[in-house]
DNA sequence: TATAAAAAGTGTTATAAAGTGCGTTAAAAG
DNA sequence: CTTTTAACGCACTTTATAACACTTTTTATA
């Protein structure tokens, strides 16, 4: 399990390594894929882990996607996602592409926060973090989603 | 499983090429064709792999035509069906053809977005998808569909 | 119907941009 | 002070795309 807040760079190519302390989790289980995608509500990412990643995804892909908020998810989660290959014992290296740097406002930033959230980490931008902490509420938050029965039990 | 966004350039001549990420999934599943079709409820387009194809085209074109849902959807998907060859270890060219491109509003563009879904892709007129992102509606969408029973634990 | 012209489709190459790998330096931790 | 970790810089590799040439198919016209 991995948890905690990290403030670390981005390199001019758009990449960031997994602070040190996080290695042992990683080499123990074995993950050789990172997955990164869209977090749903706010201009943030999510960070999977490969085994964690062929879950969520297997599930939410066998939904019906003739339901509007089903296909909205799955647009989100499935169609951004970014799988990266990853070496526990290397420098932990993973690329973040334009397109969700965009998303989660750290296109100009050369830091970012990296959160741990047990099985999968979060990736802020440092002031949008820094509001939410504070309990501020921010722009483009979805209030109001109605959620179908089929994805009721799932977690992101 | 392919997933993610792709922003990709379409050449004079109509033809993409899939990302090299793809590569490997298409090398390792043996795919030599690729299907493009209508997506049944946006102005965007499905690109199937051939098997991922011969499962689908066989469970809809089973179903009962005189349903007007059922019905619809195989005039869509299946009449609109192109069916390209398609080399993994190669180029991984697909060309789109003229009433495909005019259904998915990309008559013009150089550009198209490409999204993985796993076992799919979709591909968007990058302003229509820029507005689904966003929330935003499209005027050509259909609401309130009401399914059939026979197409309720099918996925397109 | 034959032929020419145009359009559509296929394949190759060159070049710029994006991505990857690795060594070095700087900073932090023990 | 030593060891580990993080950040940076540079060189190399891969990928995407535009330009071009060639082939096949379709259309128009004599």
């Amino acid at each position: 399990m991995m948890f905690g807040f990290n403030n670390i760079s981005i390199d001019k190519k758009s990449r960031f390594s997994f602070p040190a302390k996080y290695r042992d989790a990683f080499v123990n289980s074995n993950e050789n894929q990172i997955v990164i995608t869209k977090d749903p509500q706010y201009p943030a990412l999510k960070v999977y882990l490969g085994s964690e990643w062929d879950q969520i995804s297997t599930k939410l892909s066998s939904l019906q996607g003739l339901d509007p908020i089903v296909r909205n998810l799955q647009w989100t989660i499935l169609g951004n996602a970014s799988v990266c290959d990853f070496e526990p014992n290397g420098r932990m290296q993973v690329l973040i592409s334009a397109d969700l740097k965009k998303y989660a406002q750290i296109e100009e930033a050369n830091r970012i926060c990296l959160i741990g959230m047990g099985n999968k980490f979060e990736i802020w931008n440092q002031e949008n973090w820094e509001q939410r902490q504070t309990g501020g509420s921010l722009a483009t938050e979805i209030l109001d989603i109605v959620l179908p029965e089929s994805i009721k039990d799932m977690s992101f």
